[in-house]
Parts: C-alpha cells; structure tokens; sequence
DNA sequence: GAGTGGTCTAGACCACCAA
DNA sequence: TGGTGGTCTAGACCACTCT
C-alpha cells in the first residue's frame, strides 16, 4: 500500500475517533510533513482523499477543517453499488438466495443492440431472476449479457454470484456503470413474484455496467417494491464553481 | 486557470473531436511532457481529471487508453444536480415558472431538527412550490431551510432563484449534498397539482444540501408524475479492485 | 528487457485569508 | 504581514505489462 494511502487510513481514524474533532482545523500540511516524515506532496495526496469523502475540506489561506461528521457518516452505497446484491447485504445476519426464472440465449433487439454496443448478430444471454432475502421475495431483475463478453455462463454462476463469475473465473475488470433510475407502474410480474398490487409503484434501476476498456458488459433492470428499498448517494463539490 | 487544467482542456478537445481516436492509446505522459513543456507531475494531473470523467483510463506498464465515446457522453446529470432547476434546464426553449403554494416560519419537528442538525427553538422556512415546465405542472417542491442560515428569505426569492439568493447575496457555498430517491404512491398534494392519479407512481428525491462547512443548508423532497423524469448518475471505477 | 504509468522527494513560488 | 494551502519542477525509483 502507498505511503499516501496509509497515510490517509490514519489520518481518516483520527477523524472517526474525534482525536480531530469536528468542526475544528486539522494540523497544517507542514506539521503533518514533519509527523510523518514525507514529502508535502504525498500530505496533500492523503487530504484529497479524504476530502474525496467529504470528510474535510481545504481552503487556501483558511486551513483544513474537519467538517461535522453527520454529513458524510450516512448510510450511503446502495446507488453507487454494482458488486451485486450478494456483496452487499451480507455480513449482517442476511440470507440471500435466487430462484431464476428465465434463462436464455437470444438475438438482441435494436433497443439491446444500443445498449450493450453490439451488433443484431451478436447473442446475448437473458436472465430474469428474483432475488430473496430473508426467505421474502425483494427485487425482480431483468439481466443481459453480451455472450461473447461474459462467455460460457450456466445456471450454477446464477444461483450464486455472477459478478464473481465475471471477475474472478474470466478475470475482467468493471470500469464503471451508469444509472437510471425511475417509478413505474406495477406489471404482471411484479404482482405475481413481489406480491406487489396493481396500484404500487415500483423502483426500477436501470443500469449499464462497463468494463474497464469501455465496452458495456451488463444492461439490467432491477425492479423493487416502493416500500423495501431506496436508492441513495453522496455527492461532494469538487473544486471551485 | 492553473496549467494543469488548461492542458486537461486542450486533452479533452481532442478527445472531443477525435484527434485521439477511441479504443486507441493516449501520447504516453514523457511526450506530453516534452510537448506541453511542463513537468511529469503537472501532466499526471491533467490526466487524472479526465480520467474522473471516465474519458481515460491508464494502467501501469500498459498506458492510457481511450474510452469509447458512448460510454461518458450520455446525458447525465439530473442526479447530480442541485443548482436547481433554473439553472438545469435553461439553454433551450424552456420556461420555467413557479407558484408558491405555502411559505411560512414554523419550529422543526424532531425529524426536520435531525435533518438539519438544529435545536427545537431554531425556526425554519417551510416552501411548497409547484415548478412549472412550459405551462405544464412538473415538479412539487416541500423544501425547508434553517432561517438562521438562509436569513431573510421572503416570496420574491422564491419566484425566482432560491439558489442564487443563497449563492450571490447571502454568498454562501455550497459543499455537497446527500440525496435518496424512492418511489411513492400518490399523495392529495400530487393529486391536486400535479394531475396525478391515485394509481400513479411518483418519484421522490430526498435531499439534504450542505455547506462547504458541513452544516445543512436545506432539507428537501421533490416529487415528479412517474411519467415525466428520471434519475441518472454515471459512476467511474476509482482506483484498483 | 524496454517501455509504461504510479509514487515520492525537496525544494520553490504564488494566491488567498486572517489579524 | 505571516501563515495557510495550491501549484509546479526536475529529478528518482519502482511495479507493472507486453513480447
């Protein structure tokens, strides 16, 4: 791990501790020079991570302030995760299962075809899958994936995790996703397989995810009960404006 | 403008404009060095804000790569938007009014004293206001300011631009802001000015905006017909992982 | 092994803020 | 005016990828 790193995983301790309490200035960038003895450059890469989280910030002339720690200990993730619903609920006392419901190889329509960046020749996989938690059905997902990215893919990976499939058995890298979220009108398979009524909304997240290189490796829909999820983010400003 | 951005601009054009074509690899950082007439880490910088917008992507021993265009280019934005609306969808032929449906000073309840991090006897502004799109009712704003922060504030700001009220005359700066968007069933209030449905879903975002010193500077739900907005976030793989 | 980007140094100058 | 953070330099070493 990078000096700067460590670092800033100290430094983002003392914070959480309140050593540096809220609300106050942090040491300046030449005490901390001489604390730790590094160069300034490698101080000032550790305080723009954490400034990254929002955690402080700096003005020229005015000092680092720690800033109060209510804004950026939120609960936050959920609408900047893509790792998959396995990596992201577990720990606590979870059980997350998938019963699939449509697992297929088909030709892409045009609306896919742009989606995914790829050509009415080129297959795709398409999976509908509910996601269980805690033995009650919680999100409905509508999956595709380029064949010829996510190759080779069978029933077990989708039992368990598909995104370690992709990462860790064919070794590619996410690069990044985009998002879109919106409220719906229920349709039939959210009644059937959310126990949803006819007259609830529903949360649907609609996501591209790409792979490091840029080409889209994923499009989903995944659709949630109004009442058991939201979707949440941390925006912090950069720079001037 | 510091060098760093100036050549992050000059980089950028020519992404725009594909002199650096897509999928191809970047001048590696020593030409760009030798062309710009700068030091490495000046160029490194440069990169790295471009790389935050998802336009690059480099790794060690193997360059600087190109993303393809489709992957940064989308609309994005609305998500990550708290200028307001005045400034969000001005440009085109866009007229956008407001009508304020109740404006008044009243003490926080425990759940506004929470989200604004304020004590039972530190009053608050509390606005309703219809946003209007081209004669057409698009927004229904409930939204409550801390008066000790946005002091002053009286109907005139309020049919113009909040923001830049709080911006250019009381010269505060924004920081950031935490948002959470749900789905919800609709209210009398959507009902009524809004023209929704019973049935139909609205769309809600939640959100708190803080000043650059961390306190909250505004607590807020806008609710849109499920049919008229989305919500949208591009997110760009930091680092390793 | 050659070439790449990531990190780091020890200085320097400057813009900005506060007293 | 003195102290702060922002930028920048001209090197250096290292980790990694490619072939």
């Amino acid at each position: 791990m990078a000096k700067y790193q460590e670092i800033a995983k100290v430094l983002r301790e003392r914070i959480e501790t309140e050593f540096y309490p809220p609300n106050t200035l942090m040491p300046n960038q030449v005490d901390l020079v001489e604390e730790f003895g590094v160069s300034r450059m490698t101080i000032k890469k550790s305080l723009s991570l954490l400034a990254l989280d929002g955690m402080i910030y700096s003005r020229r002339g005015a000092g680092t302030k720690i800033v109060n720690r209510k804004l950026w200990d939120r609960e936050t993730s959920p609408a900047t995760e893509y790792q998959g619903l396995t990596h992201h609920v577990r720990g606590t006392d979870n059980k997350v299962e998938s019963e699939s419901l449509i697992f297929e190889l088909e030709f892409p329509d045009e609306f896919m075809q742009e989606k995914l960046l790829i050509g009415p020749d080129q297959p795709v996989f398409k999976i509908i899958r509910l996601r269980i938690l805690n033995d009650k059905p919680f999100i409905l997902e509508h999956t595709w994936f380029p064949a010829h990215i996510v190759v080779k893919l069978n029933e077990d990976h989708i039992k368990s995790s598909i995104y370690d499939y992709i990462k860790n058995e064919l070794g590619l890298k996410f690069g990044g996703a985009f998002r879109s979220i919106q409220a719906r009108k229920a349709d039939s398979w959210d009644m059937k397989y959310l126990n949803a009524e006819a007259t609830d909304p529903i949360l649907e997240v609609e996501q591209i995810i790409y792979l490091k290189d840029g080409r889209p490796m994923e499009y989903s829909r995944a659709r949630n009960r109004f009442d058991v999820r939201s979707y949440t983010a941390l925006q912090v400003q950069k720079e001037e404006q």
